[in-house]
DNA sequence: CCGTATCCTAAAAGATACTG
DNA sequence: CAGTATCTTTTAGGATACGG
């Protein structure tokens, strides 16, 4: 970003971010991490749960997302029980649930885009 | 998405898609889209002046991604001259003006994390 | 049930050189 | 000035099998 004829960046964690666009999507860019995130808005979700929500993710991406959620503070995992079967529960962070209005805004784009130029259908 | 235990989908154009975060992704998704986007918010922009404000964008990634916002309509492109050097002018479209406010709160959260988690530093 | 391990392909992105 | 061409690297994503 340009302030007065300087050069500014966003310097965090030894990651460099030339604007805040830059920055969001670093945490949230990706096919899944904001689809997941949207789904866990309502409120907490099993590993199941999320997978039938999306159904055309593969168990690995889900696990590996779920993972970079996690290290990035936007998601809290709960494990119940000592054995398999686990049952394995994800909650949004607060700094999670502040990315909710922003994906929000992003899903009603999507709807309005898709109610306009293409159609909701039942398969 | 599923409505009433039903399995619905947004098609548009021959692509599917399983909720309205996944079609936004469809048009601003990638690194660089939605910053490019950002920067036109204010108006035309000439491509090196989008450079400018993207310095670490290559020239190619750049001619690419404007010709992927062209083909979807988001970006209108008008070259002035017939010899080279050319001058070439970038502008949103109206559909390209809708993702703005989508974009500037995407920005919003990227700043404010900036600026509590990191720092702004000049370069 | 909730993953991980392995192997693989495809897509995104980068480096460099070149051109009307 | 505004790209394209070519080549290479990196990252994302997918298929399948297996394990506590």
């Amino acid at each position: 970003m340009i302030i007065d004829g300087k050069q500014k960046v966003y310097q965090i964690n030894d990651e460099t971010f030339h604007c805040g666009v830059a920055v969001c999507y670093r945490y949230i860019g990706g096919k899944w991490k904001s689809v997941i995130i949207w789904y866990l808005r309502m409120g907490l979700l099993r590993f199941s749960e999320i997978k039938v929500q999306i159904p055309d993710m593969t168990d690995k991406m889900l696990s590996l997302q779920l993972k970079a959620l996690k290290e990035d503070g936007i998601i809290k995992k709960t494990v119940i029980g000592k054995k398999a079967p686990f049952r394995v529960e994800y909650e949004l962070t607060d700094l999670g649930k502040s990315l909710v209005p922003v994906i929000e805004r992003i899903n009603q784009w999507g709807t309005d885009f898709g109610n306009e130029k293409g159609e909701l259908m039942e398969i």
